[in-house]
DNA sequence: TGGTTCCACAT
DNA sequence: CAGTTTGGAACCA
């Protein structure tokens, strides 16, 4: 007998000789060996609703003694009890059916739908190893106390043991990690590595304590010493493999190697017949290929594509054009990509060019390097995720908000007995779909520009009024006493009001407000902290945006736990709340600009920042617990664009500039990625003349003054580059846009142009339409003025100036001698 | 207006 | 406990 405390990675099930299922736990022990822990002692179950009391009797004999048969395995029930569960607030009594295997659940579940004594089946959809970790209140990562017979196997651990009894004792965070970056490069002529064809010519390792690997077929001299010489591309898969296996990582990391390299490699494998079997069983790796989602899963390691988490979970925050390595690490990190094109490796490899090739070594390293430090950067939010939600930590990091929510209530829920309502069928995904209602308020602005702002907005809105108003699918009811209405919703044109019982509080409620005190915790930590520890804020970050993914849950058709009446009631409250402040800040004599959903922006006119900050407490004092209205921040000036009137859907747009002079842009994102650099410079010092110096004549002078450049050719050709990526095959094109056009007249002068090839094009003066004037930069003569002027520079700045008074047509005219002349609006 | 289509990212 | 699982913008009649 042994007693042992590790931390859980991975937790899958294996079938035994006899038929049984048998959870295998794998993970690292406090001084650091791998290990791996059986437990047969947990036996699959799902719960039978008996339609009525006096079927409870028959409905156990019918199933006790139901058997089906899909040879060579039987399905069949090995014990039923009578519990008392919550099916959405209410008591009822119901089966718990015990079967003999997990594969069985959804066997049996089919044919007892057919039962005249059964109304339904519930949590018949619950993988077995999740259900495992909820009940035995397992959570990946977190330290637990095993106690079992040390027995032996053929998986690849230190440690091998049958567990008698397993629990999760303190709540100890699983420290130093081994972690494991890689990366691979291919050797490809042009466009999308095909992996038919283009050899993986390096691969570099990055590991915990600056461990360092690069592994390449083609030699050169003096070579660092973490550089590895092998004769071939088989070989380097080979040692690939190997490295892995020696080094042992608990975290194998990538960037979009879900989508890249994994699936690269195992191609480039396959033409070797080598087989990828990383898995600490011995198993390979695991590809899944869910329409668009590639996965690829390494039984006992986790692998995490922290580009897919770094997306998820920074869509919204991080400010970046892209989301490629070298912006994210350099935006993140301050360090980027090694300055080399990646798009000259194929020339620098065919032609043997040693001091390229030594410095694509490099190159490669550094991605790796780069890869590793964000994931470290990431971690304590992943980390976070993973102690809330109780799921593997490779599962998390690729879970959209959704289903964090989702799981992380399926094992709340557990405390308040509730069963777990099933996923919803197709049919109920599509009619849920179709309901709709009202969202948030938005106060519209008069466009123009306005001085001294200051922005007030809601902390938290959404999980607050949650908290504060019981919302929960538990709490509404029909019945009116005791129980509190929400303001008037419109729902099929006429107004009605939800009803939320506050005899007891919702289990909606009491999660969110656990994770709200559990993220004030931390802020309150935080303020003590001088320096702001960049790991408490990452965790208090993830805890506010899983408080904000409730509501939408609510809303998200394919939630179990979906709610359309508590949505409807969270935005209706939602709308209350912003119109009474916005009805409070003009009465206090300030000048309501916008207003968006949780947010109040207001011109102090001849009040003060203070008479602001003082109306702020005022209104703070009449709210309830947890709720509060927060100073987001003062703006010297601002512009904003959407037009009162417009339909409700209008989009945000607006542009700020705060006290240190940065300038903040909402809604005029249609400005980048494969727009001109032309247009994007335009907009950006358009907006820097009217905000900074407040100089609105001078910002017209300035467009008009580019504009004459336009016409005049003096704007040099660089600036008129137009990026377009192929996304599929040339001639599956139907429409064919300019840079298809361009992309064929590539591939007739003999040029590879494969999917994935950015083309790079200018519009040039000539006849005919617009795809057939598209020319490289070396092709072009002259670039076509007005198709830049009318597509490129106008649009990116045609509405800031409409607001301002002033219309296309006086940004063109030339002639005009003095401004007073322009035509007004 | 709503229903398609495209696209991220990797070399 | 399985194979219908993205999400947002641009485009298009």
């Amino acid at each position: 007998m042994a007693t042992l405390e590790f931390f859980p990675i991975d937790v899958d099930y294996i079938t035994t000789l006899a038929g049984r299922a048998l959870i295998r736990i794998f993970g690292r022990t406090v001084d650091g060996k791998k290990v791996c822990i059986y437990d047969d002692t947990f036996e699959p179950y799902f719960y039978v609703f008996p339609r009525k009391q006096t079927d409870i009797r028959p409905l156990i004999e019918k199933l006790t003694t139901l058997k089906i048969k899909d040879t060579p395995h039987i399905s069949f029930v090995t014990k039923v009890d009578i519990v008392k569960k919550h099916i959405i607030g209410e008591e009822r009594e119901i089966l718990k059916v015990f079967v003999n295997h997990p594969s069985d659940v959804s066997v049996l579940k089919k044919e007892i739908t057919f039962f005249k004594e059964a109304t339904g089946v519930a949590e018949s959809d619950i993988q077995f190893y999740k259900r495992y970790l909820i009940d035995k209140h397992i959570t990946p990562l977190v330290s637990c106390t095993v106690e079992g017979e040390e027995m032996e196997d053929t998986v690849n651990c230190d440690i091998i043991l049958k567990a008698r009894n397993i629990q999760q004792t303190n709540d100890a965070l699983i420290k130093n990690p081994k972690i494991l970056a890689f990366d691979i490069e291919v050797s490809s002529t042009l466009g999308t590595p095909n992996p038919k064809e283009d050899p993986i010519v390096m691969v570099a390792f990055y590991g915990n304590e600056g461990y360092s690997k690069v592994i390449t077929w083609k030699s050169f001299s003096q070579p660092k010493k973490h550089v590895e010489f092998v004769s071939d591309e088989a070989e380097l898969i080979i040692r690939f493999k190997d490295t892995i296996t020696e080094y042992k990582p608990d975290y194998i990391v990538g960037y979009f190697s879900d989508g890249f390299d994994f699936p690269y490699l195992r191609d480039r494998a396959e033409k070797y017949k080598i087989k990828l079997a990383l898995g600490l069983d011995g198993k390979p790796i695991k590809f899944s290929k869910r329409t668009d989602i590639n996965t690829t899963r390494i039984k006992g390691i986790a692998h995490i594509d922290i580009y897919k988490f770094i997306v998820r979970a920074m869509r919204d925050t991080l400010d970046v054009e892209s989301f490629d390595l070298d912006t994210v690490a350099t935006k993140l990190l301050g360090e980027g990509k090694a300055d080399i094109p990646i798009t000259e490796l194929h020339h620098a490899w065919e032609s043997n060019d040693q001091e390229k090739i030594r410095a694509y070594c490099d190159y490669n390293l550094q991605d790796a390097k780069i890869t590793y430090r964000l994931t470290n950067l990431m971690l304590p939010q992943l980390n976070e995720f993973v102690k809330v939600v109780g799921l593997p930590i490779d599962e998390v990091s690729r879970m959209s908000f959704g289903q964090l929510i989702e799981n992380y209530l399926m094992r709340r829920v557990q405390e308040f007995n509730e069963i777990i309502p099933n996923k919803p069928d197709y049919a109920e995904k599509k009619r849920r779909a179709t309901e709709s209602y009202e969202g948030g308020y938005v106060y519209e602005p008069q466009p123009g520009t306005y001085n001294d702002i200051i922005v007030f907005d809601f902390k938290s809105l959404f999980p607050t009024i949650i908290s504060a108003h019981n919302i929960c699918v538990s709490t509404i009811t029909l019945n009116q006493v005791d129980s509190i209405p929400s303001p008037d919703i419109l729902v099929n044109r006429k107004l009605t009001r939800y009803y939320f019982s506050h005899a007891k509080e919702g289990f909606m409620p009491v999660i969110i407000k656990d994770i709200l005190t559990r993220r004030n915790r931390i802020k309150e930590i935080m303020k003590k902290d001088e320096k702001k520890d960049p790991v408490l804020d990452a965790r208090q970050y993830s805890l506010k945006i899983l408080a904000n993914s409730f509501y939408g849950y609510l809303g998200f058709s394919a939630a179990r736990w979906y709610n359309n009446a508590c949505a409807a009631s969270i935005t209706a409250y939602a709308r209350q709340y912003i119109k009474n402040v916005i009805t409070k800040v003009k009465e206090n004599g300030f000048n309501v600009i916008y207003g968006d959903t949780d947010s109040v922006f207001f011109s102090l006119g001849n009040k003060t920042k203070k008479d602001a900050l003082l109306f702020l407490q005022e209104i703070n004092r009449e709210l309830p617990s947890l709720m509060e209205l927060e100073f987001e921040n003062y703006y010297p000036r601002g512009i904003f664009v959407m037009k009162k009137g417009d339909e409700k859907g209008a989009k945000k747009k607006y542009a700020l500039i705060d006290e240190q002079g940065k300038i903040k842009v909402t809604g005029f994102e249609s400005i980048r990625g494969d727009w001109s650099v032309i247009a994007k410079e335009v907009q950006k010092k358009v907006f820097e003349i009217i905000l900074k110096d407040n100089d609105i004549p001078g910002a017209l002078t300035y467009t008009q003054q580019i504009i004459k450049q336009v016409y005049a050719k003096e704007i040099p050709l660089e600036k008129m580059i137009i990026k377009k990526r192929l996304k599929k095959d040339i001639s599956d094109y139907e429409n064919i846009g300019p840079h298809v056009e361009v992309a064929k007249r590539l591939q007739q002068r003999g040029e590879k142009v494969t999917i994935g090839t950015k083309i790079a094009y200018i519009i040039n003066e000539g006849k005919g339409i617009v795809r057939e004037r598209a020319r490289l930069l070396d092709e072009t003569e002259s670039y076509d003025s007005e198709y830049y002027v009318k597509n490129q520079i106008l649009p990116a700045v045609a509405k800031i100036f409409e607001v301002l008074g002033y219309d296309e047509k006086s940004l063109i005219m030339q002639e005009q001698s003095s401004l007073s002349d322009f035509s007004k609006k």
